[in-house]
Parts: C-alpha cells; structure tokens; sequence
DNA sequence: AATTTCCTCAACCGCTCTAGG
DNA sequence: CCCTAGAGCGGTTGAGGAAAT
C-alpha cells in the first residue's frame, strides 16, 4: 500500500511547459487567483497537468517580479551566510531575497556557488600545505564522531565554516587552536566538549565547532538545528537545564540552555524567516565582540575593506546577525 | 565536423506538515 | 484524537545546450 497519487499519472503531461499552457495557467490565474487549490485548478483551466506541476511553474515562472540569473555579489553573500547559519532551508533563504525562488537558489548553489568557494579552498591547499593538514583534521574529527549521523548538509557546513576561517586565516588552524574559538561563559565553558574529550556527545552529538552540540533526537534541537546557528551564535546545552521550559533564553556566544515557546517554534518551523529574525530582535544581545576571540576580531576590522550592503534586508535584524554576516562576507571577499 | 563529456536548470518525486472534518 | 487531502519543501533527475577532444 503505497501513497495514494496526488493525480491521474496516466492522464497527465510532463516535461516542458509550452507557451500556449503558460499562457492558460497565467491569465487564469491574473484572472481569478489560485482559488487556494492547486489540485482542482488544472482541471478548471483544461490543463492536462498535475496540480503540483501548476504549483511549481507559477511560483517558479509565471508569477510577477521573477528575477533569473546574474545573482549579485551581494546575493552570494547572503546566500552563502545564510546557508552556513540555516542550512539548505531553500524558501528561508528565498525570503530574503526579493524575486528569487527556492529552485533557483538551490539550483545556483549546487552548481555555481559551492563550487565557487571549494574552488577557492583547492586554490588555497595548493598554496599552503597548513591548509591541508587542517583539512585532515577536520576528517579526523568527522571519523571520531560518526559521521553517518552527520546530514551532507551538516557536514558541507561544517566544511564551509572550515573553509571560511581559512580563507581569513589560513596560517592557523581553526580546530587546533583555541585562541581562535569563541569565548564561552566562563561558568558554563566546562559544559562544551569535543567529541574527543566525550565520547558520548561523540557518538550520538553533532559536535559543532562553535561549541554547539546538536542532539538531533531531541525536540528542543530541533530549534537548534535552525539556529546552528542563525549560526552557531547560539550554544545550548539541554542536559544542563536549570531553566523551566517554554523559556526562550538565546545568548550570542554563550553555552547555554536554550528553550522557545511553542509559537517562536512554530514560526520556525514554518519558516517565516522575518518572524525568525523579529523573535531574534527580541533577544537580550550581548556584546557582540566577545564572540569571536579578540585575534580574529583584530583581523576582521583590518582585513575588511567591504561591508554589508545598506540594501540588505538583514541589516535590520540582531547585531548578532549582522556580525555574522559581516564574517561571512568579510570572509567571502577576502580572497 | 563528429563525438564525447560536462554543465545547467526546469521539472518531477516523495516526503513532511498542516488544516479541516 | 484520528484520518485524509492538499500544500509546501528539499533532493534528485534528465533533456538540452555548451565546451572539450
């Protein structure tokens, strides 16, 4: 007993759009909206399509003010930040980019963009054999924790943050030098381990270089995985709770407990990313700069000779957030 | 010029989530 | 609370064009 189909296969065209479909399926729609069902609009409109497929080409083609191609510097920036902070949440990303569609974002980033930077990373191991043994370290790491319970996802932006801490220094390695780890509250700086120091969180954890341990079972992870971490700027720490549930306590930088309320949740999951980011607008911030180790903030202000576009819509968001990006791009442009 | 290989991207597939009965 | 249909999403595929041989 399989699922049933969303169609009548047999019925059904596939393949390519032609013009005079496109034509049908647009003026309908100009003309009467999608009637909120996709499943019986074909039929309406006599297209021998699936419902899905009208879906997809509307959102995808037809609907106004789709922009394709040429993706601005500025886009790959927060495409790229983006997906470090979120992951392949494709619509997330597509939010914040005003006329781009899911589609061809993953589209451009598994074709172009990805290959972009690891082209970048290749170019920088030929220079520099540090950068290799950085690299071997890094598959070290992933053979000491299981990597099978490491989504491609997961590990690519793991691999990514890697490769930008490289890109901005690439004399040292990130993994083998704790000067350059974010400062973690001294109280709870005991609670982060490596997956080497605990094997337990190195079989069942996703250890995070930021000192974000992803415990991918949990519920609560789930919020993490999201923030893993609209990036890595939240550290939780679920079995050292001391606080009650249903309490929301994100802290740039700092391990910690980390709880949301069930609406924040479902924003999220959702994807709403503005409503993301305004729950994040509500965090109590601090002080950004002890993020990142003072070293690598010394470098930031004298290696970054661009800044993020005052048209990005992320400006408005946390400072958090900003500075995130602000590494991202830094880092992206830094080569 | 012919063939092969590579690349791009539109479209499909199958899964999860959600709302409504 | 359960079930179902529809919406939405991310991963994958494959046709067609471009580049390389």
């Amino acid at each position: 007993m399989g699922r049933a189909p969303c169609c009548d296969k047999a019925n059904v065209k596939k393949g390519p759009w032609s013009p005079e479909e496109d034509v049908k399926l647009k003026d309908y729609i100009d003309k009467y909206g999608t009637g909120g069902n996709w499943i019986a609009l074909p039929q309406k409109i006599g297209l021998k399509r699936c419902g899905k497929s009208c879906r997809l080409r509307w959102l995808n083609y037809l609907r106004p003010n789709i922009k394709h191609g040429g993706f601005s510097e500025e886009e790959d920036s927060i495409i790229l930040s983006l997906y470090i902070s979120i992951g392949s949440r494709w619509s997330i990303i597509a939010a914040q980019l005003p006329g781009r569609t899911d589609n061809d974002i993953k589209n451009y980033w598994n074709t172009k963009l990805k290959k972009k930077l690891l082209g970048r990373q290749k170019q920088m191991n030929r220079q520099d054999s540090i950068t290799d043994s950085t690299e071997n370290n890094l598959n070290n790491n992933n053979n000491n924790k299981s990597p099978q319970n490491l989504s491609n996802s997961a590990l690519e932006r793991l691999q990514l943050h890697m490769q930008l801490q490289n890109l901005q220094s690439p004399f040292s390695s990130f993994y083998n030098n704790p000067i350059l780890w974010p400062k973690l509250h001294p109280l709870l700086q005991s609670t982060t381990t490596t997956p080497n120091q605990n094997p337990k969180l190195a079989s069942q954890e996703s250890f995070h270089p930021l000192g974000v341990n992803v415990d991918h079972q949990h519920n609560d992870m789930k919020l993490a995985e999201i923030n893993n971490g609209v990036s890595s700027l939240y550290s939780e720490n679920v079995e050292q709770s001391q606080n009650p549930a249903h309490e929301f306590q994100p802290n740039f930088g700092y391990s910690q407990d980390l709880r949301i309320d069930n609406h924040s949740m479902d924003l999220m999951n959702r994807g709403v990313s503005k409503e993301l980011f305004q729950v994040g607008n509500e965090f109590e911030l601090t002080n950004s700069s002890s993020w990142w180790s003072e070293e690598v903030e010394v470098e930031r202000k004298t290696t970054s000779s661009s800044s993020w576009g005052s048209a990005s819509v992320l400006d408005q968001t946390t400072e958090g957030m900003v500075m995130l990006q602000d590494y991202a791009q830094m880092s992206y442009h830094s080569v």
